[in-house]
DNA sequence: CCAAAAGTGTTATGTCTACACCCATGA
DNA sequence: TCATGGGTGTAGACATAACACTTTTGG
């Protein structure tokens, strides 16, 4: 209590934004390259200062927004702080971390040039075959746990595919982001049991190349409010 | 990307602390009344200005050892960052809230003077029966949603207790932050049968004044990495 | 002995997994 | 008609809730 509040140690605040999609059956993140220094030239999230007339809410939306033209996001949740003194080596900045989940991977690097943003699968960033900027591994390594454990409790998952879906696709979704593989009939027993949260558009998917019986295409209900259709844990891992 | 990040805007960054701990089966929370302006006398969640040279975690960790003069907290967890532009009257301030967990309660409000600390119903600030400064009944509020998530999915409940604990202890944690009724008989069943996780010391823990058979004492085993051992929901509100 | 609280047994019910099987389509 | 993937049925394993019952204490 022997501090003066109205000596107070300024700080620069900003907010970075971890991206996340599907795309080719894997979990994606958008990285951007770094056009300045620190760090120059290296991947990084994208990011910015907030501006004091915002909210941290309105500050990781309109990033969003600058970085990928989609200015009404599936979902964006803050998911933790980062402020140790060394995070940026040119003054102490804290920054405030998001997560965002696309469905619309084509329109998604539209904002920036190609050659300054990419998606790149997760599991490379978290294996260091490519290697942020900053303490982005960190904020990127906490993000998916977040999303892990989201998954789990909320409706996260209709985020990352489009507005009409096959079950296949969202089961696509949990295998990815768990890293398991899901029985197929269970997997639908679980989330049409609950009810109401995923609704038959009556229309069905055009099979792939090699036929099938064509899929019943569902949107996403109301989210739900007890956790999830479906659990992460006593899940076997099959090979 | 038009944002000069050389003149980047000047925040005033403070971590806030909302400590819960278990008393009279009831959940409270650690209140103190600010002594100045802005809301001065009113009830407040302790916390102060970090500093540049340490990080969050040590911030948070070092208020709540002023607050609480403890300094090996059970549970000390970042759970958000409040950064609206008017939720300080006098500047612009981001903070980074925390929860901590605290087991005992005497030695709590040592730190300060009675009148100026104290524990409440945290009931009672959601009711709004004690209104706090700033935006921090919203806070609050999220602490507590925080907290019965963790609740369900780590071994957060024995933060709330004591070194060795009697599973009746254990059970009125769950059934205090959840607001719910659990059958003894089965809350027994699910804790031990999580392997590990409640160890039984052998010892026994006196009966009330109204006799009854003595209850074993448990203490802590690891923390459990599948979840919780009870889960909240499917689990009816009993009368 | 009685009340009270801890701890155990039991049973009906529900849920999950694995896998067999049927269905609808493209080639 | 065959391969492919969607969708259904089902039996065994397992988990849960409710509650009766036994045990151990204080008075």
């Amino acid at each position: 209590m022997s501090y003066d509040p109205s000596q107070f140690p300024a700080f620069a605040v900003t907010v970075d934004v971890v991206i996340m999609t599907m795309s080719e059956g894997t979990l994606k993140v958008l990285l951007v390259r770094r056009g300045e220094a620190p760090f120059e030239g290296m991947w990084a999230i994208p990011g910015g200062f907030k501006r004091p007339t915002e909210t941290l809410d309105e500050a990781a939306k309109r990033e969003l927004a600058e970085e990928t033209g989609v200015d009404v996001p599936s979902l964006l949740t803050q998911f933790g702080a980062y402020g140790d003194p060394e995070r940026d080596p040119r003054m102490n900045v804290v920054t405030i971390a998001y997560i965002a989940v696309l469905r619309d991977v084509g329109a998604l690097v539209a904002g920036t040039d190609a050659a300054d943003a990419g998606l790149v699968p997760v599991s490379d960033v978290l294996k260091g075959r490519i290697e942020l900027a900053f303490d982005h591994l960190r904020i990127v390594r906490d993000a998916l746990e977040r999303v892990r454990v989201e998954l789990e409790l909320t409706g996260i998952a209709t985020a990352f595919v489009g507005a009409t879906f096959t079950l296949a696709e969202l089961r696509t979704v949990y295998e990815a982001v768990w890293g398991v593989q899901l029985d197929a009939a269970n997997f639908r027993r679980s989330v049409v049991a609950e009810d109401g949260w995923v609704i038959p558009t009556g229309r069905r998917a055009r099979p792939g190349p090699a036929g099938g019986r064509p899929a019943e295409l569902y949107r996403a209900g109301r989210a739900w409010s007890h956790g999830g259709p479906i659990h992460r844990f006593q899940r076997e891992e099959r090979k």
